[in-house]
DNA sequence: TATGAATGAGGATTCATTCAT
DNA sequence: GATGAATGAATCCTCATTCAT
């Protein structure tokens, strides 16, 4: 039974890996098949379809984000260690080429709806849990109590993506470290 | 020869819409020869094939973008009344659902080399001018310039695509008008 | 127009012939494309598809039956002439292997549910046209008319489909002409 | 041994109900398989194929039939009786949706040309069986020595078999017991 | 120049059969 | 012997592309 669970967990793997590199309609069954070293057959002894197995690899990035996320929450740190964990998470992530978010989003026209809904609901669940994080820094008195939690939460996640985004795809390291954007977000940009 | 360019152009906007709608491989052919009008046959008269006319739209798009953001940054106005510009020009370009470059990037595996060198090129350009407009605020006094303008185009365009898709996503209009926005980023979120 | 009713004609021609050959799940859509003289992908622009192209052929089938006897059975000749001719019709379409209506149910399985009912109608058709005659038979004075015209129907149909299979199966010309049978029909073959 | 022996019965008996309800290709050795209560693997320890299992079946079929027609012609009863008899046996077999020699050889693509044969030799057995009783009733005095048995034979199975497929499809009761089938094959529908 | 009927390469899926346990 | 997980050959169908009109 743990054997059978392995093939299964081959089958994501291997699926998720091309998916992310080539996305759903290049990659073919059968590669899927030969990454995960079985036949074709064998992949519909474990899923009902094609379809079947996407939905699968994108409902499992999303809980995994969301996990990864909440493991840091209910973490016993200040907010702002919080944050720096998030960021090395998502470092972390990218580097893995495992499938953001956004990624898998950007499927939204092959996505079946029952997924996008379990992916939103993931994903309100991230911001909530960050909204929360953010409330702990206002409570610790780092955070500006006057700025709605939500747009803070907007914007360390847009940025983050796009810092993360810009270094791989430029390999611009030029942008710093984290550390930067950190000092951008507590103090902004303003002259004081 | 005017008409014959008006053929072109409406091939390129029903592509633009189908292939924003549904997606490159959902789209087809004889689809986007009824959006315009034309036979499928026609279509071969324009371009070389799909994947031809899937280029030039990225392209288009992306360099809209640009030509967005030029005619912005070239104004006589403020770094903050540029701002205030862009976020405009976002949200509509939204609401129009104007594929955005994310969405364009999100076909990363489907997009010729060849024109993921010319959109790389053309968002390069947008950081470029965005980085110059940052500077123009740092010349204002009103931009801190002890941090790095890349760093805060960064931040900027991450957080105004992720403040959109969220309001489009949830409807959420909770998030308050970009003036929210806007102070966070010239006083970040930070106690003083 | 004449040329495209054609093309539909000649595969569903080529779909007859193989079907009645060799059977539904034998025939294989790149054999009936071939027998028709054009391409698989043109045998979709025809039909919906290989299920569809089945349907169309059984019904045919039993229309064109359909259509024979009723030419027999308004003819102007009398009851025992168009006996003789429904015979004759018999031999001729068991000949050229024209699927007759046995055959074609024989499928059971796999002809659509909508299919089966206007099969069901056509046959009770025949029934119905054959009743009629045998009621002229009686009206000539040469028929019974204590026996339920049903009954006759269904003695000549079912002696009629027996015979000629066995003369197909057995090529048994022992069995002698049909006129053997009528005078069976007619007499009886009880000591009178 | 026996065991073993009853092992081979239940998958015949499961095949037969499924192929008989559904057609050969509808049905799957796995469904076979649970019928029999057993594994999809044991189904090769008793056939060597699918094929081999249908060719079985059809030959059982016909075997059954065949000494049904036996058990009939060896009794000690008049000619009459016995088709009576047969009438009777062949209702209960269409109730049981005992496959019947026509849904077998309905499938003639699918038999194997040695079970063809074989089918071909238990049908000519069953002909001759009847003309042997048809003779009897000749001897008896109640059949006209005039007309040759193979003909009376191919009269009474054909009407047989489309008179009880009629009241199967039609749940047409309206034709009557066979008891005017009879006095039809007796005396014939002819004005005396 | 514009068309759309014809094409066939390509890929998802099914299911009889095998074989290690 | 019995099993069922694994397999891959076989086949339907889609759709970008061609080309005769």
């Amino acid at each position: 039974m743990a054997e059978k669970n392995q093939r299964r967990k081959d089958i994501l793997t291997s699926a998720k890996i091309l998916f992310t590199e080539k996305g759903f309609h290049n990659t073919k069954m059968e590669e899927i098949a030969a990454g995960a070293g079985v036949g074709k057959g064998t992949l519909y002894e474990y899923f009902k379809s094609k379809q079947d197995i996407f939905d699968e690899v994108c409902i499992e990035n999303v809980f995994l984000m969301r996990q990864g996320i909440e493991e840091i929450s209910i973490k016993d740190i200040t907010f702002k260690e919080k944050l720096i964990e998030m960021f090395d998470k998502k470092e972390k992530s990218m580097e893995l080429e495992n499938a953001t978010i956004d990624g898998m989003l950007s499927h939204k026209n092959i996505i079946s709806d029952k997924v996008v809904k379990t992916m939103m609901k993931l994903i309100d669940d991230v911001y909530k849990m960050l909204t929360k994080m953010i409330d702990q820094g206002k409570a610790e008195g780092v955070v500006d109590n006057n700025i709605p939690s939500e747009v803070i939460a907007c914007a360390l996640i847009g940025t983050m993506g796009e810092y993360y985004r810009l270094r791989l795809s430029k390999e611009n390291k030029g942008l710093g470290s984290y550390e930067i954007i950190f000092n951008l977000f507590f103090n902004g940009f303003g002259v004081k």
